[in-house]
DNA sequence: GCGATTTCTGATAACGTTATCAGAAATCGT
DNA sequence: ACGATTTCTGATAACGTTATCAGAAATCGC
């Protein structure tokens, strides 16, 4: 006599262990042994076992496999930002895909967090078991996502840097190094006069790691080869922003014969500004670009000479970081600066 | 007398139901009632339950939920890429943060599958309980995802279509009228003879969508004007393609006096090719570019009149398809298709 | 040939939640 | 005041898997 069901069995349901046991005539954890290639298996029932799971199409239910584990086997991404819209003039696509490409790799699933977070649904994320770790992006000098989740113990990975490292793993642009190589570069050049166009004041402010570090890093390297500085803090993201930001430091220095840009955006913007005040780029005036930027190196005339960062390989590095360190909790924190690569194009030229 | 645990519990564990049940001096299934919000709790109780949750910091645990829910409350998207490098020159970064956002809205995660799929692995990805449905890009008109996917009755929605699309949900940019309302700007300001960049000859041939109707849509154009066609398939994601391109449409009909690509790169390249010939733009010839750009359209000099599309919005409403006919399945298919926004700036201009 | 070891297998509990049911307590109608 | 209804609560099973344990069967040592 068969004891009544208090939950029905959902018909529509998908092939699970139990049937595939059934089938191949063992029991349950027989087949999880197998499954998961413990030792102690006869090898003619692994055999069986095998047979019953092909004929069957059974798969291992990914949820309940994460129940049992204690693992989620999900990573989280987060950028500070205000809007959705926003995020495409700051990220870039193979951000995504790197983290996407590691994470595949490693079986691990990706959760890209877009709408504001505050700390209680940060920590929320841990505490619900929706994530294992999470990899901040935009980190600044003071964090609160930093400061939040070091006390709570929670792992997690940055993509830029705060100001207290003890401990932490990250991955970030080597800025300061970025900005001296842009000068050295000048200056091999001819150059004696370089021109800066930084972040927007905002972000230096907020303490924003690249703005904070490429103003010192440009400040340090003019020093060092005792030139004067000359710079102004605009916005990133279009090309009149470079125009008007050009405009501004051939005011405060005519002499200019070389100028750094943050964006390839506003380089672009400072390429126009140059030639309607009669100067050809880079006949009269080099221009340099620092960061991601896509194709637009090579769109724009003349083609920009660029320091350059692949975000792809910064994104997948990052990721690993982190699924290394869920393998392993014990693994000592890493610590990793990325050099620029110098891209010589169209844009900068010797002085004549 | 205890009863001895075979399985020893996780002392590092977080606060799961029970504790909760314990601090409150109830049952486990009544917090759960209150979780839910179900009906026929005493109002004292409920406030005792909160209380507990309160000081404990319980929150639920997500993957027990959706084992027990049956839902694995995911989405994938996919698109069919050989290698995740090249996938920032597809797709944009609003693709992502639309899904992102309008997924994160339902509480949904998302899953972006990267690598390279096989139908095994496609069909896993629901027989493994690992998502609940599937966004799929860059649908061709004989797609294999499509035909397996609906043979197996598995959920799904489409950015782009399919030839057969009957019971299918889709939303797509409707490429044949973008033709049409791009062949009407410029016979308006006079245009009789206009070339077309189209998609690569690769593209046509396995059938992409935008391909295949984009060039049905500029001969129909022509066709209801009376004009004779004049065009090339081209590489998409440099400007040196548009700028062999542009010179070979020249070679074959001197008299072009417009040419319509189907990407801002190719855009910047056909308009170098022009001032090489000594053709000022726009003052001798017109450029158009159909499609996403992101900011490129204003770097370019002089800035392109465009024919655009949001990408973050046709994502996210893609994912709220898909939300929808999860949340009911008995939903009818929902079929959009997406009109093109003309923004007119300075590289169209009435012929002289 | 017999105890000790090794190899193999299955019963059982557990991960943290929700649905079902049945029973207790409170309220209602007359 | 008493049966019928409504409100509230807890025991139990279930989602699909894996870990632990104990016992059976096979192999080994001498």
């Amino acid at each position: 006599m068969n004891k009544r069901n208090k939950t029905p069995r959902n018909e529509n349901r998908g092939v699970t262990i139990a049937d595939v046991a059934k089938t191949a005539g063992v029991s349950i954890p027989t087949v999880s042994r197998i499954l998961n290639d413990k030792e102690y298996v006869a090898e003619e029932t692994r055999q069986r076992v095998h047979e019953a799971i092909r004929t069957l199409g059974y798969t291992p239910h990914t949820q309940a496999r994460r129940l049992r584990g204690g693992a989620t086997m999900t990573l989280a991404l987060h950028h500070p930002i205000e809007s959705p819209h926003d995020l495409s003039s700051v990220i870039e696509t193979s951000y995504f895909t790197g983290i996407a490409e590691a994470a595949s790799e490693k079986e691990y699933f990706i959760n890209f967090l877009i709408s504001r977070l505050t700390p209680e649904s940060l920590l929320n994320m841990y505490r619900s078991n929706q994530i294992d770790g999470i990899i901040l992006l935009q980190v600044r000098m003071d964090d609160w996502r930093v400061n939040l989740l070091r006390e709570n113990n929670y792992l997690f990975v940055m993509i830029g840097r705060c100001a207290d490292l003890e401990g932490l793993s990250f991955i970030d642009l080597d800025f300061e190094n970025a900005m001296l190589l842009a000068c050295e570069h000048l200056v091999e050049l001819g150059h004696r006069n370089i021109g800066f166009l930084t972040y927007p004041q905002s972000w230096h402010k907020s303490g924003i790691g690249p703005a904070v570090r490429s103003l010192e890093g440009y400040k340090s390297a003019l020093n060092k080869y005792g030139l004067n500085s000359c710079y102004r803090e605009i916005g990133l993201n279009s090309v009149e922003e470079g125009f008007e930001g050009t405009n501004d430091l051939l005011q405060e220095n005519p002499e200019l014969t070389a100028i750094i840009t943050v964006s390839h955006l506003t380089a672009a913007g400072s390429i126009k500004a140059l030639v309607q005040h009669g100067r050809s780029v880079p006949k009269d005036c080099s221009v340099m670009a620092i960061g991601f930027g896509g194709n637009f190196a090579s769109v724009v005339t003349p083609s920009l000479t660029t320091l350059e960062w692949s975000p792809y390989e910064i994104s997948y590095q990052a990721t690993i970081l982190m699924t290394e360190k869920l393998a392993n909790k014990k693994l000592p924190a890493q610590q990793i600066l990325v050099p620029p690569k110098l891209i010589v194009r169209e844009s900068t030229k010797e002085v004549e």
